[in-house]
DNA sequence: GGTTCTAGAACC
DNA sequence: GGTTCTAGAACC
């Protein structure tokens, strides 16, 4: 037996006890907030709201509805009606709880890009401490002008370096693209080129 | 007067309209749902559940309170504590309805390329530069380094909205040369792309 | 432009 | 591995 049978990620092994739980209980309360769905390949939340105040801190470390859809996302379930929070994944059903331990995160994919060059990388700026500082009002001195005007032209210069990488990784990945092109193609295709002048591209 | 001022996008307006609203019923009801902040430049949303099931509903055409977080991250709100739902943004504060107007959508790109090889793209936050040019009399002293540091200041500007083009460019050029080898390519070549993962590209 | 579903990424 | 904040993208 390979050790995927040994033990099942804890976010599933707990959403598998709170449906089992609720199941137990249902009879002694009249409002359903969690379920099975009828045919016991996935389930429904059928209150959101008492369901995040009620049950995911019994279970989990918040009670944030998104963080529990976050995670489900993770694990490969799919939201499987629109007007209905329910979910389902392949293995994730009623009375087969030894399928948990075969279910795996999804593993998000390496970038192949650095990570300066990547989307979220622009976000990071630095703090503005300057912005609400008293300081401004008290010394609107050449001083403070002085060490502004010096902070943002740092960072110009940084944003230069990075959109310069940028080029120059664009720069090659367009020759990997027209290398590859010029293999795959017998005749010069410059109808779908319109735009290109290879001699550009050095 | 510019069409800003015309016009703040519905979003907004019945947000803030929902603020107002609450704001005059607050004496009625023990329990707040959501207000302005404190210091009015921001609100709370102090019940996510009663806020989705009974406000929602009459603003928005839908019950979904991720949906309504959604949109205020398109609008550039920030979420600004970590324990409540209070959000932020510079130009969303009470008794400034007409500040509303100048709230933009942030603009998403239409999508060839999957997230990781888009690299960063115009989220550029320039610093205000506008001080107050008699700060600049009143330190004669250093009046010519000032010049000198707006002046490099300008033209790293220049340069940076050089570079974005030519990237702007380089993309353009890409996407062409992605439509064209998906043409000519009958199989999966990925000798000659060790960096890109062709079954992404179509 | 709004709503929904899902994912990226940082942080814990 | 879990939680949080935000964004991409499809669909309406």
């Amino acid at each position: 037996m390979s050790r995927k049978s040994k033990c099942p990620p804890p976010f599933l092994s707990k959403t598998y006890d709170l449906l089992e739980e609720e199941r137990e209980g249902e009879a002694s309360v009249g409002k359903k907030i969690v379920s099975w769905n009828m045919e016991g390949n996935g389930f429904v939340v059928w209150c959101p709201a008492e369901f995040s105040e009620l049950m995911l801190p019994k279970y989990f470390k918040h009670n944030n509805f998104s963080s529990f859809i976050r995670q489900l996302n993770t694990y490969g379930f799919k939201k499987t009606a629109s007007k209905r929070w329910e979910f389902q994944h392949e293995k994730f059903r009623r009375g087969c709880r030894h399928l948990l331990a075969e279910m795996r995160r999804k593993k998000c994919q390496p970038s192949v890009f650095p990570s300066y060059l990547r989307p979220n990388s622009a976000h990071h700026h630095p703090p503005n401490t300057h912005q609400d500082n008293k300081s401004i009002a008290a010394a609107a001195s050449s001083e403070v002008l002085l060490m502004e005007l010096k902070e943002e032209n740092k960072k110009l210069r940084r944003e230069r370096v990075d959109l310069e990488l940028q080029i120059a990784h664009f720069k090659t990945m367009q020759i990997k693209l027209l290398e590859c092109l010029s293999h795959h193609t017998p005749t010069p295709t410059l109808h779908c080129l319109p735009l290109i002048s290879i001699n550009n591209l050095t």
